[in-house]
DNA sequence: CCGATATAGTTCGATTTCGAACTATCAGTG
DNA sequence: CACTGATAGTTCGAAATCGAACTATATCGG
């Protein structure tokens, strides 16, 4: 009746996911279904890859609606078709965009959904970072700024552990 | 090709996100199908309430599978089955969790992706400390020591920055 | 130029989910 | 007892997704 996987733009049709991605990725460049595939593959760390049976049939149906439109061809005849947005998609996606905080809330009840089912990550630092979490929720707000600072330095030092071999 | 919604238990068919939650629902105590959309609407505030004609079949199929059974009635004829948990659902339920960290994983990534489409949260702290969980997920096992030092000194650093008036 | 591999797209059956309309039962109130 | 509203479940058509098998074209090394 609410459904978790439906993206909502008040008083237009509800997109999927990957509809919305596809715009989104549309709005950044010229796209062949191939690349936002290889995108999301590579964004998500392979923990998704949508199905070409989906994402095709999905993209003939966008340029029917006249969100997306295959790009002028340069060059030879390519078994390739790039993809650009129109428009009129570029306004769906604005209208979609408008309910940012709903999704990000949304998101945040799907995470609660599988840490009640899965527990707590086991892995030691995860405890640390829940601690920082409830820190975080009760901080004054102007310290909000000082926090992001030392979160971010954090985070770059993390970024450089992981990095180095 | 890869399914974000979908929960694999090595050697074992692939669960939906709502089937798993049912497993995971039972385990507690018996409950009705009805029960559980209030109870997922409640954990979820309303962000989630799935359609009784996919949960209802569900409960059908878990029950012929053998991994739910309807509790036995106390009491006179009622309009409401109730269901527990078989040991065969216990089963599976345990040998699904045992994925747990993967499942964590797969989540901060669809976090990632809408992320990567609405932008970050309202929050400033906020969108940081997803970043540091997600890159928490990836780390390495020999470097999780290393990682959890890091982030015992943020916490105490922002403890200092709180206290101090 | 041949073969291998990466790129690019099609087709299809099976499964899930949604949402809406519909039926039935139960508890409380006048 | 009739009315009402909450509880409980059924049915069904439309859409979304998956995954696998299949075709075709580029590109590059030998």
């Amino acid at each position: 009746m609410t459904s978790l996987f439906q993206f909502a733009s008040k008083s237009g049709r509800t997109r999927t996911l990957l509809a919305l991605y596809v715009l989104h990725s549309l709005d950044k460049n010229e796209k062949s279904g191939y690349d936002i595939l290889r995108e999301i593959e590579k964004l998500t760390n392979g923990a998704w890859v949508p199905s070409k049976g989906t994402l095709y049939p999905l993209l003939r149906q966008l340029e029917t609606e006249g969100l997306i439109a295959p790009a002028p061809e340069k060059g030879g005849s390519r078994a390739r078709t790039g993809f650009i947005l129109t428009r009129t998609g570029r306004d769906t996606l604005k209208r979609i965009r408008a309910h940012s905080k709903e999704h990000h809330r949304k998101t945040d009840q799907y995470r609660h959904l599988i840490t009640a089912i899965f527990g707590n990550s086991p892995s030691p630092g995860m405890s640390v970072l829940f601690e920082i979490r409830t820190l975080l929720n009760e901080i004054p707000e102007e310290k909000e700024k000082e926090a992001s600072k030392i979160l971010r330095r954090c985070r770059d030092e993390l970024k450089k552990s992981v990095n180095q071999t």
